[in-house]
DNA sequence: GAGTGGTCTAGACCACCTC
DNA sequence: AGGTGGTCTAGACCACTCT
């Protein structure tokens, strides 16, 4: 039986859990009413008022404890959704063409920061990668990456018309990672890559991939200036 | 009934679709069984398969459509959740100590970016606030923000003694809002407050509140160098 | 038109935590 | 010890969209 009145589905009573905060009938670090409350008030089943809050708890919106019950968080530690896409998309979604070259290939020790990030023993070789992202063909993306080999499918592409990314979602285990974002001054050669001056402030993301067991690869993304990343909450 | 074997709750089913994809059992692209073939193979209800694959479908794993069915993202569009604390938590998650010194407070019409971006006339004026905030005394964030009054309860506080972001959050309805991150140089005033050569690269934030209807407030932090946002996804 | 996911219900048991 | 959220079930109807 559904409520004859507005308010049906659970989207409508987060929605209406939203509105009570915001006009304060619920302040900062008040106990709002149980589910079951909740349920009787709105005409509802229980699970629905249950998805509804629990939407709004994984938001950060509301903290909720067996036995304690539900909150208004006092201090809202937002939580930001982020779309990390493949660099291609990214570039076509603006409506720009891709393109890339594969700048330099080779085997080698990574240096200790990236080994350590890895979980890497410091003799561990691995094959390092300079790729260039142009949008229009202007720079748009200076990407380095160390791939472990030992985890890579045996007949390795050819990279400069293979993007690496790109094949390791095709071709190898799926896989989980941290990403981490920062800003940092060009070095010569990312300067010299993204054509801009030394020392320009660029916005860098770094990801570090991993099948259940093993490293599968770290990246660099070096943005040329201008790069934004957004979130609508 | 659950089924009698390892295999029983949501996060359990969760985990066995994850693995099959990764060993490679669903390749990327493929189309995996309807919820109410892995219901009946995990000996599991509907609503339970539901869950783990909608969990999945958010994080960017699977992508469903109705009638279409489920199948593995060809492309992963990684969603990576990110924390965004007020600023007192983030210095105190680190063992240091918070303080912040108002450095200027004013009541001016905002630059045309700001407005616009708030949605209000070029002729609307605001209040406006730098504030530095310290990490044991040294300088860690520039935070510069406009406030919009006409939604500000009456006795407007301190700011030298309390800090914009908490008053905000205790005192005005709750409200949503974006967040951008981007890199760009010191200019010569946040070089000044940050004690950091001019140009050099800086991690900012921009966050923007409304509440239902009006504009609350358009917040600039300027990190100091080393600053990095991280997610485990 | 028909198949698939999206959601809801009513009831139940359980895990966890505060009291 | 008891209350609260977390989850599961079996069944149902609906919305969307592909064929």
């Amino acid at each position: 039986m559904r409520a004859g009145v507005g308010i049906g589905g659970w989207e409508d009573i987060r929605a209406e859990v939203l509105r009570r905060i915001r006009v304060r009938d619920w302040p900062p670090g008040a106990m709002i009413p149980t589910e079951e409350e909740l349920a009787t008030e709105f005409g509802v089943a229980r699970a629905t008022v249950n998805r509804a809050l629990r939407e709004l708890a994984v938001a950060g919106v509301l903290e909720r404890r067996r036995k304690a019950g539900t909150r208004v968080a006092a201090l809202p530690v937002r939580k930001a959704t982020l779309d990390i896409p493949v660099i291609r998309q990214e570039v076509e979604a603006r409506g720009q063409r891709h393109s890339f070259r594969l700048l330099s290939q080779a085997e080698a020790v990574p240096p200790v920061p990236v080994a350590s990030r890895l979980g890497l023993g410091p003799e561990q070789r691995m094959i390092y990668l300079e790729t260039l992202h142009l949008a229009d063909g202007q720079p748009f993306v200076f990407e380095t990456r160390w791939l472990n080999p030992l985890v890579l499918p045996a007949p390795l592409p050819d990279f400069a018309t293979v993007s690496a990314n790109e094949w390791l979602v095709a071709h190898v285990a799926y896989a989980l990672g941290d990403i981490a974002f920062s800003a940092a001054g060009a070095t010569p050669r990312e300067a010299a890559v993204l054509g801009v001056a030394e020392g320009a402030a660029l916005f860098i993301t770094e990801r570090t991939t991993w099948t259940a067991e093993a490293p599968i690869t770290a990246v660099r993304l070096a943005h040329a200036p201008g790069y934004r990343v957004q979130t609508l909450v």
